[in-house]
Parts: C-alpha cells; structure tokens; sequence
DNA sequence: CTTACGATTCTACAATACTAGAACCATGAG
DNA sequence: CTCATGGTTCTAGTATTGTAGAATCGTAAG
C-alpha cells in the first residue's frame, strides 16, 4: 500500500459514522448487510449513510452487491490489513513477519514484491 | 485503545500533511527533530507546521521536550501500535498474538487487563 | 537591557466534509 | 402497467479543517 491510499483509508476510517458503519459490516461477517438494515440499527437516515457508504467503498473498506432490490455491503478486510501493513512496515521501519495476509487483493497488483520498507511513496 | 481515541489517531494520521511529518518523525528516531528543521525540510511555513504538530500530540502521536530555545518533536510509536491493536483485535475480531506492545504507555491506563475484544467501545 | 531567532498563537480566509430532506431511479409484487 | 419499497443522487445549509501571514512569546546571546 501507498502513503497516498493509505491516508485515504485512514481518513475514511477516522470519522466516528463511517468506522461505527464499518464496525458493523465487520461484525454482520462475509454475509454482509443491506443498506437500510444497516441505516436502522445505527439509526442514521438513509441519504447520509449512502454518502459514507461510497466513502468505504471507494476506499476499498467495503463491497456491494445487489440481490433483489438489496444492497448488500459488506466489510473488505484485507484493506485494513493492508493498512496495518503499512502503518507498522512501510511507514514506521518494523521488519515484515511474513504473516501478512495483504498483497494482491485491495492493491492495484502492479510490479510484485518490493521486499522491504524504505520509501513506500506517493 | 477504545474507538473514540481511534477515531482521533486515524483521523489525525488520514492527512497527507500530518502523515509526512509524522513519518519524518519516525524515520528520525527517538533523538527527534526540532520544529524548524520538519518545517525545512517538508518545505511548510512553521505556523501550519505547529498547528499539525499540536494535533500530532494532542492524538499522542508524538510529544515534545525543549533543549535551549529548540523544540524537539519524536514520534511516540506506541500509539500506532495500539492503533494496530484496535484495527485487529477490537474493531475486527482477530484473535491476539500475546506479541502486542500496546498496554500502558499511550493508554490513560485506568482499569487493567479486559483481555478480550467484544465491545471497545466509546 | 536589547537584539535575534525559534516556535507558538492569533486571525481570517478557503476548501472540504457532514448531514439530511427531497427528488429520483430500480426492482419486484399485484 | 401501476404501485410500493429500497437505495442513490441532488441540493443546500452548517460545521469543521487546512493554510499561512502577522503578531506574540521565550530563550539565549551580545
């Protein structure tokens, strides 16, 4: 991940509706949740919890997809693991594990490995 | 970490600006960098420097000691790693390690352990 | 004491973000 | 086709945040 996405992940999550909508989707798990059920139980009108939603989505926090006349959204982890990734390697200089579960899926999967830290820019 | 600091640390970090000067921080290491020298070397007048610089310790981020008429900032990494923990552990449900290196130092340190995650809250 | 310099605070302006009603668009049911 | 319902987009008002010049404060040297 680069410093670029990853202040746009991190101004994403940093907006106390936007991480309560994320903590939710997180909770509801893989099966996801439609728009209004999630809008009722953080009894949040429907046009401002839209307006997030794009948010998460565009910062890859979150997927949709339509069954009948649902949304269904639902949490994409490996960005926040991603994000972890970069906060305690890229931008704070701790050795990679070889744990990580980031990579390919929230990258846009350009040139490979790129080992290690040390300027992980723009 | 509960979820109201969070929101503070990632809010704080979700900006380009504050995001180099803290990663400036971190690649100085623990001996830090006075606030003219951030300012030169991100080339950003010292009045929009401080401001960031405030926020940076009010989100414990980084803290400040004088020596002669410098002021010298230091990134508090601790704090990322608490971030790194909540990000994990209480926001999204990943077991513990037992290699976290959160606890105390950024935390106001009120009631001890509370092992688990479920509910971080507030 | 006076001056120089580093840093913060004051102030004001510009830009961006959040909220939410209203209008609108899809989809499935009748 | 028509209607009801779920969701998004439009729109506008409000609030918050980012930027940076100017004024100010604090420390150390002359």
């Amino acid at each position: 991940m680069r410093t670029r996405q990853a202040v746009e992940v991190l101004a994403t999550l940093g907006q106390e509706t936007r991480l309560d909508v994320f903590r939710l989707l997180i909770q509801a798990g893989p099966a996801g949740l439609p728009a209004g059920e999630i809008a009722a139980r953080l009894k949040i009108p429907l046009a401002t919890l839209s307006f997030h939603l794009q948010h998460l989505k565009q910062a890859r926090l979150a997927h949709s997809k339509k069954r009948g006349k649902l949304v269904i959204y639902s949490a994409n982890f490996t960005t926040v693991d991603c994000l972890v990734g970069y906060l305690l390697h890229d931008c704070c200089g701790r050795p990679r594990t070889g744990l990580e579960v980031c990579g390919q899926a929230a990258s846009e999967s350009k040139a490979g490995a790129k080992s290690v830290s040390e300027r992980a820019d723009s």
